[in-house]
DNA sequence: ACCTGAACACCGTTCAAGT
DNA sequence: ACCTGAACACCGTTCAAGT
């Protein structure tokens, strides 16, 4: 399995960046943001705990980075989209679509949005599409701040919702406990599409107004 | 300061439910959510952390209380108002003074929310305004959804952002560091209306195209 | 009903030193 | 450039036992 087969045991690995990134992203799908410690990450590099700390200034710098390595397809969307409204759509499906494709990505991400360690993933993007149809970057920003919020909101939600159903939160008949307070039989996707066509039709509304006054 | 003064050192503090989440709220808005632990709740309540136990079955249960402590105030908002549009402006601005009351309220109760151990602050009320100025409830809750993730994203970033402030966050010349990407001089305050206005707009959009289609 | 005592199995981080 | 060794100062949780 080795490069050198004649290394059996060499002097020790040796990592960079990217590979301890990758390695905690296996990690985050694998057994979830709880179990995504720096001793455990450690133990599959086959390193000591504290040879992280020569790639990484602390762990909250690591997760910024498994937060920008999730939204990273992102940078490749087309913002060839036909208005502002589609753009909405379209791009906070696919901000969903990063989010979902791996385990407590919502929450990660949204921590390290929080703390400002990773750039808001669609405000570039809304503000290309804005210069593009001729629309304002100040409802550009503001569709950003709507789309993102809710989106990762909805998908934090959606991702602890999963986990507890796959935890098999039975009660004694062995049929599922109740979800708290939620629609029953809550469709994370119809909900979903509902809130992105609802500010959709916001930005929409607020291009007819504005083009009147600003 | 005791209630029986002839007790200097009566056998034990003796505390309820109430009394512990009081007390985590105290620890809450003077240290901070990352020195909320179970140690230094006993500790102020001059108790073992095992005794905690005893009250709350996780340190997760705690902090959904708590939560449910702090968003209180909203159950006793009105609901008198004139449109579901009106109502998304209102009771969103209503549960973010909730959530900028307490330190790093928002990133507290987005994690109960999320976990399912707290109900969604605005759905019932955003329901009964709907039933009163007889709106589709399917609209009540997307604007339920929108404006509650939407809410409590912002002001986990703008409470995050003001704590790397009041940390002093200063580079070398005494200025203070650039907090990462963000619009030049971040009004939070002007920021949060203009979406939450984007919102109102998109449900008065909704219901404007529901009452032919529905 | 409410708490203690003692233990278990963990954490993130620092820093001198090695190669 | 990248890692070890050893330590520091913590965590949440369980459970038998006390009053």
């Amino acid at each position: 399995m080795n490069a050198s087969p004649d290394a059996p045991e060499g002097p020790r690995a040796r990592h960079n960046r990217a590979g301890v990134v990758e390695a905690a992203l296996g990690i985050l799908d694998q057994q979830g943001l709880p179990d995504l410690t720096m001793r455990r990450l450690a133990q599959v590099l086959e390193v000591r705990p504290s040879a992280l700390y020569w790639h990484f200034t602390s762990k909250q710098a690591l997760l910024a980075a498994v937060s920008a390595r999730i939204l990273e397809p992102l940078q490749r969307a087309s913002t060839d989209l036909p208005s502002l409204a589609a753009a909405a759509s379209v791009l906070g499906s696919q901000l969903r679509e990063c989010l979902l494709a791996h385990r407590d990505a919502a929450e990660l991400v949204s921590s390290s949005l929080a703390l400002g360690l990773v750039d808001p993933p669609l405000h570039g993007l809304l503000g290309m599409v804005a210069e593009r149809v001729d629309a304002p970057d100040r409802l550009a920003h503001t569709t950003a701040e709507a789309v993102t919020h809710f989106v990762i909101g909805h998908a934090f939600h959606e991702q602890q919702r999963r986990h507890a159903e796959a935890l098999g939160v039975l009660d004694s008949s062995g049929r599922p406990a109740a979800t708290t307070a939620s629609t029953p039989a809550d469709d994370g996707e119809a909900d979903f599409t509902q809130v992105l066509d609802l500010i959709a039709a916001g930005v929409a509304a607020q291009l007819r107004h504005g083009a009147r006054t600003l």
